[in-house]
DNA sequence: GTGTTACGCTACGAGTCGTAGCGAAACGCT
DNA sequence: AGCGTTTCGCTACGACTCGTAGCGTAACAC
């Protein structure tokens, strides 16, 4: 019922920040360079997001988006394909910089732990949903026993291709190339192949822990 | 041939870091509180690291040499056992933030980068080194067959191994607890396994990358 | 048109940064 | 003990960023 915020406004705001993380890095940046790239004042920045961290969250977000999963035949040509990809989106430096950085500030601010995990985790989770689901349609992998249990290996599978890819190329600061995606991809679909047909033998207690 | 720098000084200074890192976090700690913490002059700082990253590097690094990998009997146990010892040091609120924080700064300076892996990551990878020659001692793996697929598959579980801890625990923000390691290992040991006895199929190319 | 709201601008106190300059104290060497 | 060298504590400094407040203006919905 009055005037509304801005919507073009958001968006040179976003694309600056873009911007100024590729030039500046995490630590160097600052919400007055972002203002005056956007062509904005800077109290605008401070009515729409809390802090630097919310506002690189938003920013960073949509990056992810572009994370595709197209059908390359098998589930390892599958984990291949995702691990070269989001080791590629990882090598810009607007992501790595920025994903670290928010995520270590996370540790301290549960909203902000809340916003990065529904902006950017949850919705990366798609992409190991429909691997999975190609795979036991093409019966590589057997069908879930229980709805539990299929989470939880979603779940596994998730952290251990993203953490993997980060922790090569942003930890141990070696490339993420086919070579690697190669081996990786062996180890990962050997391991499922192998441990899932009899269920899991040592996992003794398992609370239902829904989401 | 004239007075030293006082080895105390710097026992007080990362003690003081260490201190102010589980009280304020990252982004709230500054040179100045430390130094008054250490009860030394902020000058003192400056003339031995340059900057926060690089003191936090030397602070947090003594950390991870607690972690160690006694014989458990198995390969799935010794796997087990490291995962949990790790998300242990993990909890820990000043390794966390400034583990994250320190590899943020790392994508965009390189002398950082080069201190955090000697400091760090190399001298972790003796678990590694030590569960695998351990685990083909008792036969459940095979033998090198040759030095470079050895490294190259010791760095691969390494970042499996550590990547995935603290994807888990960080980013996606769920307990790493011996549910979850149990159903860790049990992928990991049946990927290894599996993946290993003929030599990995579709490898088509590997340059050596010697290291 | 009119009312409501977002926006740009300026200014502000508080806090941090990293450095410079100084005198004093501590240590190795002879 | 005496000397030379280096570190250390202290103070002060300019530059910068932070996050907020206040005000007038412009844009939009009704």
């Amino acid at each position: 019922m009055a005037r509304p915020r801005s919507a073009a406004a958001d968006c040179a705001i976003l694309d600056a920040t873009r911007a100024a993380l590729v030039e500046l890095g995490w630590s160097k940046l600052t919400m007055g360079d972002v203002a005056a790239r956007a062509g904005v004042a800077k109290t605008t920045l401070y009515r729409r997001w809390t802090g630097k961290s919310a506002l690189v969250v938003d920013a960073v977000a949509v990056l992810f988006d572009e994370l595709e999963l197209p059908d390359r035949g098998s589930l390892h040509a599958d984990v291949e394909g995702v691990v070269l990809s989001f080791a590629a989106l990882l090598a810009r430096p607007e992501t790595s910089t920025s994903l670290m950085a928010v995520v270590a500030e996370s540790t301290r601010d549960a909203a902000l732990r809340d916003r990065l995990r529904c902006a950017v985790v949850d919705r990366q989770k798609r992409l190991v949903l429909d691997g999975r689901a190609r795979a036991q349609a093409r019966g590589e992998l057997p069908p879930d026993s229980d709805p539990a249990s299929a989470a939880r290996q979603t779940d596994l599978v998730f952290d251990l291709i993203a953490g993997a890819v980060v922790h090569r190329a942003l930890v141990s600061g070696e490339p993420v190339d086919e070579a690697w995606a190669a081996g990786f991809a062996t180890l990962l679909v050997a391991g499922l192949g192998a441990a899932h047909p009899p269920a899991p033998p040592p996992q003794p207690r398992t609370p239902p822990e829904p989401c």
